[in-house]
DNA sequence: TTTCACGTATGCGTTACGCGTATTCATTTA
DNA sequence: TAAATGAATACGCGTAACGCATACGTGAAA
């Protein structure tokens, strides 16, 4: 259920201990929510949307808000920045990557 | 912190018990919900979302919108989907885009 | 006054969360 | 190679708090 997790945290290079030290549980705490041992509370629930900045829809990966949305359409909008190492891409960038992906395609 | 419930639930013309049914809860648990003599565990709050169709976030009045998305993490999301050309990325183009990003960056 | 619907408050049993601890596995250091 | 450190995971136990049954207060309708 909480699969993402484990994602959001490697994305940032915390560790489990570093993370739960963060949101001031032990850190078996945080990894029994990893690993699925446990459910976290509401509260710590919150508390980790909120060190992740993400919506507890996101985290707990609720599927009432799928979207879909095209890249290039992304990095016209000014309330979505994409990221790749935490570092925005820039429009140029973005575009790039359009490119590059129907290039790809186009080869098979 | 649960106000919005009462509104909801006015929307939809329910009374307390009625909508305790619809979740299949005691009409005293639901009540103290509303009135916020306790508040919801995790399986109450999403079963609640569920019957409200609103999002999670939206009972909580959280007024995050998460903005910033690593490209990384959104592949792994059920809750979005990127496309290119109106088709929806793969996990494993999304990688090579990640790479290619980095590699470009790297080049300066 | 009685009755009924609606919303609210609380005692109590039980669920399950959080912490400490132990274990396993991988990597590093002597 | 062994020892040590770091990382992730599983589990026992105490207890916080959730859910239910029940009781209570209010207002409207008869």
């Amino acid at each position: 259920m909480l699969q993402i997790l484990s994602e959001l945290r490697k994305n940032k290079n915390w560790s489990q201990a570093e993370t739960a030290e963060l949101l001031g549980i032990a850190k078996s705490t945080y990894a029994g929510y990893e690993s699925g041992y446990r459910e976290p509370s509401l509260r710590a629930l919150i508390q980790i949307a909120d060190l992740f900045d993400v919506s507890i829809d996101v985290i707990l990966a609720r599927k009432n808000q799928t979207t879909v949305l095209e890249l290039a359409t992304i990095s016209k909008m000014d309330s979505m920045v994409l990221t790749v190492d935490g570092k925005p891409l820039t429009e140029e960038e973005t575009a790039n990557l359009i490119a590059f992906t129907r290039v790809r395609r186009e080869l098979g």
